[in-house]
DNA sequence: ACGCACCATGACGTGTACGTGAGATGGGAG
DNA sequence: CTCCCATCTCACGTACACGTCATGGTGCGT
């Protein structure tokens, strides 16, 4: 009575949602999740016997943070597709801590994921520069363009003042 | 002998490129300048009688100020558009000091080009926080990663250490 | 006046990031 | 079991930002 549609796993415990609850929730239509799929950044969700895709809670931060780093940072699919490429290394890291064999393959990863972090932070520092670079002008030429905006304001007071 | 071969203009002091030139300077391409000039990002610039483009140094810093927006801050030519529009009006605004007729043709101006200040400082403020934050994000990230790196190497010498 | 690199204008092609049906299947409500 | 909406898989369409010929004119050194 209390759950919502989608919540009524008590065994589980995990949510999973159809593809028009996640398109509703994340703003995105289900052609672009597919798409994504495809492009392989996300990765193939689980299914029902029927063949309809499940979500998880993950799948939609995923979501989330692939469609920050395209609308507010300005990177393409392929650049994104590497940073969540990297995020599944790390997340491989934290899953493989415990079985302590073959350290060397567990190192590889890691060198693999800093490197990976080193070349996105790399972009965003440069991206970060540009952006506050761009900052400081528009605020200086706001600045004067208010300026010249209060002393043409005055002129026209005066000039009315002189008129009456 | 000393001047380069685009500078030699010693009456008018204003150094003109033709578009080969300028394409390489910028590291654009002689198509995109002219789809830049087509789409109203560059304001048509002065032709030789044969219809040869020439470009100014002022020009060149409006197609590098282009590629920033775009590279940098993944705005839309169309966006573009609207900001480098916004810049023609300062320089407007700015051109049009001297004359002291019809001043509230010039606050209108004033106003406009404020406005679309503002809009810009909106946006860019938004992608300097988002920015801020993944920033923020990678370097944890980066150093965690980088914590377990050391930790594997150490684990690594200890394991052949023992086996020596 | 000749040669040759440079430039002009179309016109069509390409890659990215999806949009938009079409037609078939799934699956829970009554 | 039937209704009916949600989802499935192709497959073609589109807007943006150019790339890539094709064809022909320009500018200048010799």
């Amino acid at each position: 009575m209390s759950t919502p549609a989608s919540e009524e796993q008590a065994d589980t415990k995990v949510a999973r949602y159809q593809i028009g609850e996640v398109a509703d929730r994340t703003g995105v239509t289900q052609r672009t999740l597919r798409f994504y799929e495809e492009k392989g950044l996300l990765r193939p969700p689980e299914r029902m016997d029927g063949g309809f895709r499940l979500y998880s809670d993950e799948d939609v931060e995923r979501i989330e943070y692939i469609r920050r780093l395209q609308q507010y940072l300005g990177f393409t699919l392929a650049e994104i597709k590497e940073m969540v490429e990297a995020e599944d290394l790390r997340q491989q890291i934290i899953a493989t801590f415990r079985p302590d064999r073959e350290l060397p393959a567990r190192l590889d990863r890691v060198l693999r994921a800093a490197g990976a972090l080193e070349r996105q932070l790399e972009v965003v520092d440069h991206k970060v520069e540009a952006l506050a670079e761009m900052q400081e002008d528009l605020r200086a030429k706001l600045e004067r363009v208010t300026t010249r905006r209060h002393e043409l304001e005055e002129a026209i007071a005066q000039q009315a003042a002189e008129t009456k």
